[in-house]
DNA sequence: CCCATCCTCCAAAACGTTTTGGGAGTCAAT
DNA sequence: ATTGACTCCCAAAACGTTTTGGAGGATGGG
């Protein structure tokens, strides 16, 4: 209800001061800073955001594109890093808006719709591909942002990721060294970076391990396609003897379909993610997780530092991959 | 880069008659709007949206509060319900903006802040307790919203939720039909509307059968919460032969207390949310689910109704609850 | 007593759009 | 020639804030 013209009205002050007062200027008394301050707070006084938004030039809002096709937009505990990151930037009064990617609209036109109509300030985006354009316009246009996970790009950008090629690798030298000659790799889509750095992790072990490459089978990211890839695996002539999945959400999927062939007990599995759901399947799933606490106010930080100017080179995190040892990697290395 | 005023100067016209040509009138010649239309297009002219609000008294936004503490905002496919609204919100205008509810901040405060800041046109609340403070703000300042979920409050408002009540009622009814006579109950934290009026679903079933309704333990809505729910019911002298879990994240963590128990063979069990995640677990969840397509879409056209000024009676959707057959159901009443 | 300095405060401009309330010109009917 | 209706266009106001560039008065040093 109340404005800064009403506010100023009634306390026989111009809007002027009273708007400094609030802001907290020195050159405003203390005694009246205080006079308009509960003044402001009796009236229940805001700001109307809209006014200060188009004054500053800012529009205190950063977008997060969000696919609307239902799995593909991240495992279930991307709401929590939302969450998390909206918060940290509400602290610095940004707020988190989402936009969303309607079926066969291009993600680099609602990117275009928010940037061009100074709708943000900054930009987030999730599950980045390999040749992302999202990512060519930001940087054609000036616009801070930060992926979740890297890209292909030749120009380098801030982003925060997990070390998928460091960590699949190791997974699959842990199956390795514990006598798994047959090792197989569930993978996502591959034009999703993440998905294909995993893949590769895979691989480069297998290779330095001196084994083929061949027990590879590639599905959407969700349960459903996990399954249908661990069924074609165990279609195989010679099945493999250990799973490496691309996600919790495919290993749970495989799981399904182990139990299926041989009753569940006979082929160790791993996933990557840290589902909250793995420590209750059957058998409980060993996963892999990236370290670092608190990823959404990460990327808020880095958001907040992009805006700020920093360089995309000071705001890239590269997290280590940690082994969530749970119980689904311990079958024995032969198969029935 | 381009406003209105250049694109005016560089067409030789008046602001005035850009802005009416772009926006349709019908006082501005064709040929003119044509014209005006082509160079708005050549320039990627997109009206700055901080000026349109301003100038319009409208946010365009719509903010949905999230609480930060992970899992209490709801199932994993939550998120595809925000992005379905969000895509419909876009539709007409306007964005979806994250409300974010840091731990130790009241979600009325959140409220408030976006309220009274103007920031937003409209809210939508997800997770509703039985006595809400939100509702009660909102219906006091006029402020349009739509809850995920009923509440307690005496003025109607609108809503969207599934008949929890008939939902429970019928699978434990359906139990009882099976021959089992000790059914439990994991329910979530009785503050929440749907926790509470699921529970007391099973409650009347249980009652018109004449059964006890002692069998039912309280937890968190996650699978951890289900975990220890089910482990202090089979801690009872006489167990459970059957378990109506009041989500399925609770069922998946009941199921792995079943399985550490009994192996999992031996009690029915039946959850509610229909995740993804359950044609995957062992044995597959039955589960229930709220019946109505595109939940999300649903929500965006209640909201934009109310934004539109139709009364909240108007606005109250109660979908039926239909039973998702799988396996977990299906053991036999009588325990070992 | 004068000048500089500081402390408070304020009028006005600006942000970019939409909307109000006409104004000029054309055309047809009077 | 005048009137009225109609078409096409525009100047100016308004939305509510922040910021610029001082103004006016008090204070203190010379």
């Amino acid at each position: 209800m109340a404005n800064l013209k009403q506010l100023a009205h009634s306390l026989g002050l111009s809007i002027t001061t009273v708007s400094r007062a609030l802001d907290g200027y020195s050159d405003v008394s203390a005694a009246t800073r205080e006079r308009v301050r509960e003044a402001a707070e009796a009236a229940g006084y805001r700001p109307n955001a809209s006014a200060r938004r188009l004054r500053k030039q800012r529009a205190e809002l950063v977008a997060v594109t969000l696919p609307s096709d239902p799995g593909h937009v991240g495992p279930p505990h991307f709401l929590d890093m939302l969450s998390g990151c909206a918060e940290h930037l509400a602290a610095a009064g940004l707020n988190l808006v989402i936009a969303p990617v309607p079926r066969g609209v291009s993600e680099l036109e609602i990117c275009q719709r928010f940037v061009d109509g100074r709708r943000v300030d900054a930009m987030l985006l999730v599950r980045t591909k390999r040749q992302d354009e999202r990512v060519e316009y930001l940087q054609s246009r000036g616009i801070p942002f930060v992926t979740n996970g890297r890209t292909e790009s030749l120009i380098p950008h801030p982003f925060i990721d997990g070390d998928g090629f460091a960590g699949f690798r190791a997974a699959t030298l842990r199956f390795h060294a514990a006598g798994h000659r047959r090792i197989g790799h569930i993978a996502g889509p591959q034009e999703y970076y993440f998905a294909h750095v995993r893949r590769r992790g895979w691989q480069a072990a297998m290779e330095e391990c001196g084994l083929a490459t061949d027990l590879c089978a590639e599905g959407a990211p969700l349960e459903q396609g996990g399954y249908l890839a661990a069924l074609e695996l165990l279609r195989q002539p010679s099945r493999p003897t250990a799973l490496v999945c691309a996600t919790d959400e495919m290993a749970i999927g495989a799981l399904r379909a182990l139990r299926e062939v041989d009753g569940g007990s006979q082929i160790s599995i791993v996933g990557h993610d840290d589902l909250s759901m793995g420590a209750f399947t059957s058998p409980p799933l060993s996963t892999m997780r990236m370290t670092g606490e608190n990823l959404g106010a990460t990327f808020a930080s880095l958001l907040l530092r992009a805006i700020a100017g920093e360089p995309a080179e000071d705001l890239q995190e590269l997290h280590a991959i940690e082994f969530v040892d749970r119980d689904s990697h311990r079958r024995p290395p032969v198969a029935a």
